[in-house]
DNA sequence: CAACATTTGTTCGTATGTATC
DNA sequence: CGATACATACGAACAAATGTT
């Protein structure tokens, strides 16, 4: 199991956890992790990832949707917002 | 000469309970039994610890942040300052 | 159609912390 | 030193829609 490339989640710090974890999120789509309307991993998934609640992964999603870095599709699932800043590729 | 860094409050000695613990907690922070930006105990825990009153623990509290060595986020913790004046190690 | 797995939506309970009175 | 309020986090369970076989 690797862990992720941006950190783990410090419970001890100053940032609570749903911040920090949308933090890294946000990092890795701007990384290109996961690229424009594509799903990002599944809650459930990011549970396991970064070893927390359901909850606050689900708060985590939450501000990056309000921040209009993702969008949800009840019973699909979470994905990269398109038009956010994606420098387009003069034809490929 | 300061109070012992470890010992406890003294209700009978001229300092004010509450500069005693703003003194041991001070003490505790220098020797590093706490990171900086990491959280130092809950109120709670320092009120059965020193078996003071809260209002007492917050007062020391108040102290070392006012004095730059702690800073408190809401609703978090209380947490230790970065940039107080870590002993950088004399290289290991 | 049925059965199943996946995924988000929702709600309840419990615990810990600080804020305030 | 109580009592209450609020924010945060974890755990569990169930519902609803979708996709697959």
């Amino acid at each position: 199991m690797e862990p992720d490339p941006d950190g783990d989640i410090d419970h001890g710090a100053p940032l609570p956890p749903y911040r920090q974890l949308a933090g890294i999120l946000a990092a890795r789509i701007r990384r290109g992790d996961w690229q424009p309307n594509r799903a990002i991993p599944s809650e459930a998934h990011l549970v396991q990832e970064y070893g927390l609640a359901r909850a606050t992964v689900r708060r985590a999603i939450a501000v990056l949707v309000d921040q209009g870095v993702l969008f949800v599709v009840p019973q699909r699932g979470t994905f990269v917002k398109p038009d956010s800043e994606q420098p387009s590729m003069p034809n490929a």
